[in-house]
DNA sequence: AGTAATAGTTAGCGAGAATAACTATTTAAG
DNA sequence: CTTAAATAGTTATTCTCGCTAACTATTACT
């Protein structure tokens, strides 16, 4: 009921700044922990290997993020390059501005109570 | 955050009966409503009105819907057969376990107030 | 009567994700 | 210490779901 209406609005703020949703949860994600593998991305996301691999190679050919040594010779750590990261806070921007407004009238503690619920959820699916 | 894993899982459910989240979330709307149109359903689920013609073609090539005269010569006024209905009703039996399990842990309360507040987002987002 | 608007369809495109089958590397077991 | 199993990632292929653009058919408005 809530899915289709925000992953159409933000897709085209995103759209503004040529990204797609699937870029756009993995910089966040690389942004919030520094670096991360495919197979990292790939839990947090829920999404099969493959579909991260793609996302991945796109978002090294724009040049947003690059591969550094792992523990091992088969993984294949990311991180942020220093445009990536520029890019990431430049798009927050425009984000942090939509949340606002679809967030509207929402208490900080309802967000905070959704929130908690939700990962809850997200628990009981993932056991 | 929720919705992958959520996708996944319910795929997986409705997998076991052939039918797709898409075609599942028609099935739901017609039973809750009697019929309607495929604007009417195209507002209900925010996609557009070639999306809907596609997934109804299949509902209909399925045997579970079936269209009505509406009001218009325009307008293909949709319900289930009673295929349709036996189906869904089948398929609800295995979605309403997953729910069940999915908020285990999750008060009544609890759940009527995330669905409160997430409509309240919704709003704004169509706003 | 002639133009707007509404309902639906067709054609074609692309994002996103899946599975199956593969390579390369590392870990574990006999 | 060598071989089997596990792990990380890639390639190829397929599917669903959704979109836009351009169309037909019907109805409403002026």
């Amino acid at each position: 009921m809530l899915y289709r209406p925000f992953e159409n609005r933000l897709n085209l703020e995103l759209g503004k700044h040529d990204l797609y949703r699937a870029q756009w949860s993995i910089l966040y994600y690389l942004f919030n922990n520094g670096s991360a593998t495919h197979v990292e991305i790939s839990n947090y996301l829920s999404v099969e290997k493959p579909t991260v691999t793609r996302t991945i190679t796109r978002l090294e050919q724009q040049g947003y993020v690059e591969h550094i040594p792992g523990k091992d010779r088969r993984e294949k750590r990311m991180q942020l390059t220093e445009l990536g990261k520029a890019k990431y806070l430049e798009v927050r921007v425009t984000v942090d501005q939509y949340e606002e407004e679809i967030l509207k009238g929402i208490s900080v503690e309802e967000q905070q109570e959704v929130i908690r619920i939700m990962n809850d959820i997200r628990k009981n699916i993932l056991k």
